[in-house]
DNA sequence: AAACCTTGAAGAAGCGCTTCTGCATCGGAT
DNA sequence: ATCCGATGCAGAAGCGCTTCTTCAAGGTTT
């Protein structure tokens, strides 16, 4: 830097200046500078920037599970998409994005950070307290489970969206719909829990409720599905709280000899590929994670920068989308209901 | 810093001394300042750690490919298992990974970095000239095919490998062997056809080449290869200079109605779970990319250090791993052989 | 013509560490 | 008793930037 300010016959202070655009400079001084520093390839030291600035215009995205050896971070769709469309909002607004896992951090040493989105925080979250610990910024999408509106964040509406789901099964046919659950270590699990005990009592209807194991995968949701249809009583519908759980309700009740929908409805909460592609074609609750990590990325954003937070917690509409695993029945069954 | 100094009753430079094992100080004000430090929670500022010492603990990992738009990373078994090796043997060494595509950097600030692992470079690899005007330390794994031994290379006996799999495909039946194979723009697909050009010459055979696309997918190999055996001549034996590349061979093969490995023998070049678990399996080259990733870093480390470097161009031993693909034929053909 | 504001740019003080150098003190060796 | 090499620690100079402050020169206003 010096060099350039040398060769431009200027002071570092106006290098500086020139190069980020600050300062009281006519424009033919920057643009002397500019030309110079970039004849002489001079490129700007990021850590002495940092260190300076006191910013690092780094944003880290954690992902929270409350098992981590059992997560695949890229076998969630929901995550993938979050993801990409934070990258991208993030370096609209001059933020790289790292990507973490929770535990990922413990090992090496941290990378500095401006802010931090933390997605699904769960009960007590490592992460969170750290980044608090540390006057970190955090957003979170979905909320911190332990303490509601604690932080900042950006959320589905699972309340309503669970409502409306039950709503479309019980429309399709289904009398004693079963709710598939992950552990309710999540805001959004918390959420669909509650709507749907309360959706219940409202149609004075006994909450019927299979918990997954922490491993939010296929086999968990198999083994829970498994134990629901064998059981006396059989639900006519099954409603899980994660796609990967749903697919393994659809395999279990293949196992079982169980025709979906005809005596079965399957739905599940988050889009993914895989329930799209899956036979019969997976209902599912979709929760536009692209938007959830725009908006995240925007909050934090202003966060870091002092700017004002309009909506310190953003709610994104879910989507009830209708596929073959819950096709209106046609039989008797379906109109018993009516 | 200065705190934890006040508080210990010592300057900052015995703070600094004592965090890092350095400095000449008995074991007992080591530990009396480390006590005081994580009593006070103290956290060492990364950054300016790394302005003082001129050091950032980074090294990269990136991805060269012709054509950046159609490669998906994760897709390719060898680089998951090469990134997962360095990754560890870098934390080892006290190093982060950072992974990039040689693309993705000219968006986001790059962090600032000690060295770099240039993977599979291109003819004019576009990251590996920014990173020698940078003066940062690279080691490729495979090497520049620009300039032979220019930079530390870690890299596989491509030579030797093809060799061995082209007998091994004789040995198996074969008399008519083609090669699929992708651009010659990587170090190792320029030596696997000077490999098989010179065994067809040695062997006073026609060489018979087929080039695929920049995109190396199962696609791609599905082009070549049907070019190949529909014309005229049709070999009895291919190998493809990458696994997906020989899938897409294998899928000719099915869609032409010829028999693996009865009418067609087909290996790979690197091995796969997708190649390992088609059906039939696929014959492979196996490479060893964890082996690679970690002498890559190894090397690296070394470098970064400025300790001395035991070999400047290491070769890693490649393995045929036969399979279904190419088991040996009993029928006719096999006997003509002989 | 005096007082004031604006513009363009330089000076200098850090940011929070590392590291080189210096300087006591103390225990042996001579 | 003297000298010398360890040993234990502190001072201070940066690392390469940003940013706050200052200041001169020129232009306006009354």
């Amino acid at each position: 830097m010096k060099e350039v300010a040398e060769a431009a016959g200027v002071s570092v202070t106006t290098v500086s200046d020139a190069l980020n655009g600050k300062g009281r400079l006519p424009q033919t001084t920057r643009d002397h500078v500019r030309t110079i520093a970039n004849r002489l390839g001079y490129q700007p030291s990021i850590v002495a920037r940092s260190l300076a600035s006191g910013k690092t215009r780094n944003l880290a995205l954690t992902v929270s599970t409350a098992d981590a050896s059992t997560f695949a971070f890229g076998a969630v769709d929901y995550f993938v998409q979050l993801m990409s469309s934070a990258t991208i909002k993030a370096l609209e607004h001059g933020y790289s994005l790292i990507l973490s896992h929770s535990d990922a951090d413990r090992d090496a040493s941290p990378l500095p950070l401006d802010g931090a989105i933390v997605v699904d925080p769960v009960l007590d979250d490592p992460a969170l307290a750290e980044f608090r610990r540390q006057k970190i910024p955090v957003v979170t999408a979905g909320r911190d489970p332990a303490s509601e509106n604690a932080s900042f964040s950006v959320d589905n509406d699972h309340a309503a969206g669970t409502e409306r789901m039950l709503d479309h099964l019980a429309r399709a046919g289904a009398q004693r719909i079963a709710l598939v659950s992950g552990p309710p270590v999540h805001s959004y699990i918390v959420d669909a829990l509650q709507a749907y005990e309360g959706w219940c009592v409202r149609r004075k209807v006994a909450p019927t409720v299979s918990f997954a194991g922490y491993s939010l995968t296929e086999a968990a949701g198999y083994a829970a599905a498994s134990d629901l249809l064998s059981g006396p009583d059989r639900p006519d519908a099954i409603y899980a709280t994660l796609d990967r759980l749903a697919l393994g309700v659809s395999m279990a009740a293949k196992t079982q000899g169980l025709a979906v929908p005809d005596d079965l409805l399957i739905a599940g909460l988050s889009d993914s590929r895989a329930g799209r592609q899956a036979s019969p074609s997976l209902t599912a609750l979709a929760l536009d994670p692209s938007e959830i990590g725009k908006r995240a990325v925007e909050m934090l954003a202003a966060l870091v920068e002092n700017r004002p937070v309009a909506e310190p917690h953003v709610t994104v509409a879910t989507k009830v989308i209708p596929r073959a695993s819950t096709r209106r029945r046609l039989g008797s069954r379906g109109k018993r209901l009516h």
